[in-house]
DNA sequence: AGACTTTTAAATGTCAGACAAATAAAAATT
DNA sequence: AATTTTTATTTGTCTGACATTTAAAAGTCT
């Protein structure tokens, strides 16, 4: 973790890489901790303030933390899936705004993969999962909820759904698309009959899981892919001609 | 773009946040030049170092880029698939490895979502990627062929299935669960007779997607997985009693 | 006037040294 | 022995300076 040839970029970066390697590797262990901004600068051969910004680097993508006073410093952290989470829909989300993804390429990856989770939630879905679900679908059919809320809570449906299939990876793959879809769907005006159709879907889908009817789940979600991509095509076509 | 409220943590980390804010909800677009840094650091209140802090943050997460330069200074990026890629991966393989995922759970995740793309691969593989494939195939059969580099051949020959989606967000998605992974497969040792069998699958799965047949893909994934499952258990076993 | 060279100014990158604030351990006191 | 005080360490922040890069302005020559 010493390597540091004086060629190319900048200092704060090439440090950064370098104990990222290092955490990487197994080199530096979970909870290790690094030594104190003196001794890198030290021992790079750097100012601190430098050595503090390849810090803030490796702060900033949740791979240390750091601690003020006598015995504190930098110091690996257990990087959690809770934690990946976040930054996991920060870079989705703006990946879609970036990149003018269609709505019907993000619908189409969103579906497909949940798809991929019915069969296994289906199978291991715990009661508490399904509750979930059936208090969201309750919420949504409120009179009076924003587009917004009513957006949120299909998010979260969702979630319980992927969340279901017991399997930490899955989720944490799963969260990205599904969140990062929010902002393109809150672009839809949901009016009251359409509402109507997406909760008996949901009703569909919570009930199949009840079953552990996994061929009945896929199918619903087939459903409810074609609805939602059919209802953003509708207002596309109705915001080209207002009249 | 203003707020800072002086109360709670460091002054770095608020500020980065600003500015992310600012980029996610469309405040600052893409390729836009952020203020200087001593504009910053004015508009703020802070010290100069505390806000290139704050923009080495941002730098970390690729939301900006900076020159260096009369006419330089901080702009924003856009994020791009292909970079995001890396980061991706770079989390993915760390939230495996840090969090002792078994074998298992990342298998079963890895081979939900890449059957989640054989319809859509089936469909619309190009005879590029069918070519890819074929190549990579190749490569796995020749002698003298190290473990690493079956396993690297194996992640390419998956990641060309997974393209042949043709979704980028799917593709996206992906990425982390498939190249995440090859840390853990290269625990493998691929005997002769097990790489053989591979092989032959990952034929049929090359012959099933040449035919554009769904679900002939399929059901060979499902082989596949159950293959690399049964044989990362026996590499299991056989390490608990090696005698 | 036009093409080339030189100068200048603006911006980031880096450094040095200092003080503030937090915090845990050591020392002192009750 | 328990509590309080002191002390040392470490991160957070500030100030001011210099180095380096780069584009545009100014100058120079043909």
């Amino acid at each position: 973790m010493k390597i540091d040839p004086k060629k190319p970029a900048d200092l704060s970066a090439q440090i950064a890489q370098a104990i990222r390697d290092a955490i990487i590797s197994g080199e530096l262990i979970v909870d290790e901790r690094l030594p104190s901004e003196a001794e890198l600068s030290e021992q790079f051969q750097v100012s601190r303030p430098t050595v503090r910004e390849a810090l803030k680097r490796l702060a900033a993508q949740s791979l240390i933390r750091t601690q003020r006073g006598a015995s504190g410093g930098a110091f690996v952290n257990r990087l959690s899936f809770e934690g990946a989470y976040s930054q996991q829909i920060t870079t989705s989300t703006l990946l879609l705004s970036m990149n003018a993804v269609s709505f019907d390429t993000a619908c189409e990856a969103r579906f497909a993969l949940e798809r991929a989770c019915a069969p296994l939630s289906a199978e291991r879905r715990t009661a508490d999962q399904l509750a979930t679900m059936r208090a969201e679908v309750h919420r949504q059919s409120q009179p009076g909820l924003t587009d917004e809320a009513f957006c949120a809570s299909d998010v979260a449906f969702h979630r319980a759904l992927v969340d279901g299939a017991g399997n930490p990876v899955l989720s944490y793959q799963l969260a990205g698309a599904v969140e990062a879809m929010q902002p393109l769907m809150n672009m839809i005006t949901f009016t009251a009959r359409s509402r109507e159709a997406i909760i008996a879907l949901h009703n569909q889908v919570a009930d199949a899981l009840e079953n552990r009817d996994s061929t009945k789940v896929d199918a619903t979600l087939v459903e409810l892919e074609n609805y939602t991509r059919q209802l953003a095509q509708d207002v596309a076509q109705q915001r080209r001609k207002p009249a």
